[in-house]
DNA sequence: TTGTACGCGTTATCAG
DNA sequence: CTGATAACGCGTACAA
């Protein structure tokens, strides 16, 4: 950890002027090969490296942008954060994951901190619009006042910025249709929340669905809870606990694969057979879908794709600056045994 | 997105220099507080933001360390970042989370960009010490020449940099004499390396143990494969197709719970019990082992806690730089049922 | 092809 | 308590 050696050092070292040596780490043509190998020299002995912060003052911007999650733990934002950061790279930009609570304010301090950083975009993914979330758009506008802002949520007019979302609507459509095909009239949603935030949508739709089916949307058959499998687990037995038998539901959708995975693991706790007497299936696609008994049915969002294409959206948005709203990519249900249909399975009324 | 403003302005308009500008931001004591409230009223309207890079430049610091990890869809992984991010955080740094593949060189690219950015230091963990990775040593002494660096890895003097390790020993000890203690005498190894990297450790650890207890150490009970639910699968495919029945291993310990949840399909597929057929131990203690079915006996290595003491080894290096080695805290084994101890099952020899 | 000189936005120092 | 001014390390016109 020495004295760190600047571009006079090496100017003064290699007998040439500071101008000459950024020439030579910029890959300037104009600077004869002779000299240049003699900085080069120079450079290497000294392992001179250009200071990051003087560049990034020197130019107003820090090529970087800015990841901000609600956590990390959820796979799902894994693979965005993955897909984000190498598009990112790709276009010759650093990524920069911040986390920031669900259901909370989004904090000032990382509001200030992303400006202060002269970040070249923010891109916003998973929950973001709760509405316990007071001031967000004092935030988000606050932020668009500096660099471009990229949302990965459903539409919405009141967030003044870009939407990338998800097919909120084949999300919710397929599963149900695909039960109802198998047979399946009792069909149960559980997870998310169906009033706060981003979320609801999913819940919305799924009653719509229901609705559109002619089936019934008993508000029994919708069960709020959080996002994780212990919340899957719990709500199950909400669910069946407080319904008499014959009563009972015989598909459940999940929120997301890790309540499915609660919920897989509470069914079979309560002596009941998946996919026979309970049919189950997720959303995510998650890595350990091909892993659960029985094997756990799926919609795929893609969020891989949605990332990428939030990522590149950012990059465009620094000349053209306008809010939108678009679908990357439709959804896909990934069938496997949970729902029955790989097993030939069909419900009988 | 406007033309940025700076600290000039606020002086100007403020009718203060600069210099009075910097104290009200930074909360120097000595302004009159007439003085701040003005000059704060200015840069609240304003809405003037410092610029991080120009005050990096003068402080010659950027109070940002990185963490580099070969991957992050490995929930392992994440509990790291997430445990470092916070501690970092907790001490007024930011985490820099970057990937650097396994089993490839880290790029000459990635150690210039962590130099130029002028970080506080780097964390490394992640199989960092694999075979195949030529140069890490002097990657690792150029970094160390601008920064002090930490590894969570194996101890080892060649890398010369602070080591914060994993219990090795009861990471293999645990779940062996566990088995054993159950009655189980053909106990077989799966995933990871036993050759190459860090890794190796882990499968070197299970067979003195197995030593230790007078078992048999036969070649065919130890499988290199991947690190994921993959690997897992193919391995117990090959493992036991390649050998006789009355020979096939009554356990099984996998290197990771990925590879334990692969190990655990093809089990089942095969036809066998877990864990009366064969009894499973995984590692890592991750999120979904209490939702396998069934649940996935596993040993903690307390990845967090090592993240924490990582950052924290970290900071102080700062000041006093020598390389040295230490453990955290010793592994647990976190009994639920595929090992068969909570059924009270005992195998019979 | 090379060098000079200035600006980038802050903070720190020192003088008042 | 406040102000002037010199770094900080680099990129970039502009001049040579």
């Amino acid at each position: 950890m020495n004295r760190k050696v600047t571009i006079y050092d090496i100017a003064r070292e290699a007998g040439v002027s500071t101008a000459t040596v950024t020439r030579v780490t910029s890959n300037d043509p104009r600077v004869k090969s002779s000299t240049r190998e003699r900085v080069q020299r120079i450079i290497d002995a000294y392992a001179y490296t250009p200071s990051a912060s003087a560049r990034d003052l020197e130019r107003g911007q820090s090529k970087t942008i800015a990841l901000v999650l609600p956590q990390i733990i959820n796979p799902y934002f894994t693979r965005i954060f993955n897909s984000a950061n190498e598009e990112a790279i790709a276009n010759g930009y650093s990524l920069w994951l911040v986390q920031s609570p669900d259901h909370k304010p989004i904090p000032r301090t990382l509001t200030e901190e992303l400006i202060r950083r002269r970040l070249d975009g923010v891109l916003f993914a998973g929950n973001i619009w709760s509405t316990d979330r007071s001031g967000l758009s004092e935030a988000l506008s606050r932020l668009r006042h500096h660099m471009p802002v990229v949302a990965i949520c459903p539409p919405n007019a009141k967030l003044d910025c870009i939407c990338i979302h998800s097919d909120l609507v084949g999300c919710a459509r397929l599963p149900v249709r695909h039960l109802h095909t198998l047979g399946h009239r009792r069909i149960a949603f559980i997870g998310g929340s169906l009033l706060e935030g981003d979320s609801s949508q999913r819940g919305q739709n799924f009653l719509e669905e229901l609705r559109a089916l002619g089936l019934p949307d008993d508000p029994a058959y919708h069960l709020d809870c959080g996002y994780d499998a212990e919340s899957g687990e719990r709500a199950v037995l909400r669910l069946l606990s407080g319904l008499e038998r014959k009563r009972w539901p015989t598909a459940l959708i999940a929120f997301n694969d890790l309540v499915a995975l609660g919920a897989l693991k509470q069914i079979k706790q309560m002596g009941l057979r998946v996919p026979d007497d309970m049919a189950l299936i997720g959303c995510d696609n998650q890595f350990f879908c091909p892993y659960t008994d029985p094997p756990l049915t799926s919609v795929d969002l893609y969020p891989e794709e949605m990332a990428r294409s939030a990522v590149r959206e950012l990059l465009i948005a620094r000349e053209n600056n306008a809010s939108s709203f678009s679908l990357v990519r439709e959804s896909s249900l990934i069938v496997r045994e949970s729902c029955g249909a790989k097993l030939g399975y069909r419900k009988l009324e």
